[in-house]
DNA sequence: GTGAAAGCGCTAACAA
DNA sequence: TTGTTAGCGCTTTCAC
């Protein structure tokens, strides 16, 4: 059932059809009845495509991440939908698996799809990136890392997040403190997290060895083993880890080594997820409100979309101590 | 740039270029390559709603959830997305928040977006569900509930799990076992899952009284006031919870009593999020494996878009019993 | 208040 | 091998 049909259907024009169904112009009671009449029973639809065909407007926004089964992407999309759903905006999502020759396909596909503004949930971000949005000349926000090129993004204060976390940890030990960190192609958690922790440390005078400063990879197993690989040089007052997935792992590791937390070591995580909040012990840690990242981001990308509030380029979202028992 | 512009541009045709940007049909050596240098150059793409419009086919899957920011939705949505992406399809996302209204909405939306395809990610389901799903005319398959009106499903056995996870309790405690459930609008998880554990009761001739039948809302406090209720009355040996989420409030309530798991109360949960693997104690569980639930939802969607395997209705997927510490 | 007609960007049948 | 042309379904002027 197209337009044609519905207004044969109803022996008017297409152009009454139009304006009933968009609410828009002049048309008579009788007949806008009789056309909703006919639009219920045949279950009519106006296509889409048509419409952004005409208009150059998808009301579609793409959405890429990094990995689309975490629990900080599903918040920030949910944060995303939020925002864009109550103005009517759909979103269609790739999953970028981490591979930037998938990130770039996804951004051809989007300029494909005429998409009206892109969500780039970063955590890796290269120049290649930045190229890519500038020659896309579709309106692209960055969520989670600083853009090295102004283009608008929000990010976490991730440096201050640490530091003021390192700093609480500081209260309670101040000799012995491991950290544990990841690789720092991702310069959020890999560079300015730890930057943040050292500089705790450094305010206070308290060196580090670097026996006690070890690297995983974001997962519960890669904590487990910097945690075993710490014990075998001896046995950390503290460990600061910048993810909670991995303060996870560290402390599986201090558990099946007869050790308590936090009366034997105290562990910190980041990140603040529900893996931290329902962790027995409940994890201290610096709570990221990963929902209103994306939906700051969204309402960032909408003015953007629509001209407006350009001064705002780089938004930067507070966190939240979290006080458990690991501390 | 269209391709018209494109076409004036390279001094040909409009259809060469579309040979050309398609693989189709024959198209000279030398032009091609023009082509493809000023396609490069001009950074053309092609517009996706003229082909949409014009071929009827517009690659696009629309998926529905109750809850986007759920480690189950997102893995789900993880396996969905690796079948389709690799035919060249991408997922329109949209978020009920377990509305129904919404869900009604978000199909109208999907039909206007002449999407090729739904997958509805299902918790409660109701007629209204089905109606629309016939009345919209679109390929549904329909994720963890079973159909109540043969429209294609995958699904996971519930009863079976559940009765599975119940023998296995059996075998180490045999009295004064608690249940935590919940409603029953969710067929699934609060009617199989509870009739599997009864079942394994009864063949063991096991009562189990009124008291120690608790009912909880999916989330970890829930699961923790069930469990302070059931305390009230005695401590039982073992608990079961249709859920890890459940699983973990009641172990919270435990500990904080001074309770030992699974020393003084034995856990099982269900579910085996990531929750229950990373858990201390390790939960005890029944692992539900979303990824392939999506990607096998999605791999008979894509056989009812292309007229095969109709014969496939519905789709039973194993789960795994998971020996965590908890038990 | 309503209708006729142009045109959004593309593909595919047909002609050359 | 390549070009011409009709038409996918819709909105929007402009005329009546």
């Amino acid at each position: 059932m197209n337009i044609k049909e519905l207004a044969k259907l109803a022996e008017v024009s297409t152009s009454t059809i139009s304006r009933v169904v968009n609410n828009s112009g002049y048309v008579k009671k009788e007949v806008r009845e009789k056309v909703e009449k006919l639009i219920e029973e045949t279950g009519y639809r106006p296509n889409a495509h048509a419409k952004a065909l005409l208009q150059n407007k998808s009301h579609t926004i793409g959405v890429i991440l990094p990995k689309v089964n975490s629990s900080s992407s599903g918040d920030t999309v949910a944060g995303i939908d939020e925002f864009f759903s109550s103005y009517g905006y759909s979103l269609i999502i790739g999953n970028s698996n981490h591979n930037i020759e998938k990130e770039i396909e996804l951004f051809k596909l989007f300029q494909e799809k005429r998409v009206d503004g892109i969500v780039l949930i970063a955590t890796e971000l290269t120049m290649a990136h930045h190229e890519l949005i500038k020659k896309s000349k579709i309106p692209t926000v960055i969520l989670g890392q600083e853009s090295l090129d102004s283009n608008p993004c929000v990010i976490f204060d991730d440096e201050f997040a640490a530091k003021e976390l390192a700093d609480l940890l500081l209260t309670k030990v101040t000799e012995k403190i491991a950290f544990i960190g990841v690789g720092e192609y991702d310069v959020a958690v890999g560079i300015k997290r730890k930057n943040g922790f050292l500089k705790a440390l450094k305010n206070k005078n308290i060196e580090i060895s670097s026996d006690f400063m070890k690297t995983g990879d974001f997962t519960v197993n890669s904590g487990y083993r910097a945690c075993e690989e710490l014990l075998k040089k001896s046995l950390p007052q503290a460990i600061f880890s910048v993810t909670d997935k991995m303060a996870i792992g560290a402390m599986r590791y201090l558990f099946e080594k007869g050790y308590k937390v936090p009366d034997d070591v105290k562990v910190v995580g980041m990140g603040g997820t529900d893996l931290a909040k329902y962790y027995h012990p409940v994890i201290t840690t610096s709570k990221y409100n990963y929902n209103n990242l994306g939906y700051e981001g969204a309402k960032l990308l909408f003015d953007i979309i629509n001209n407006r509030n350009l001064s705002t380029k780089k938004i930067v979202l507070t966190h939240e101590l979290l006080l458990g028992e690991s501390l």
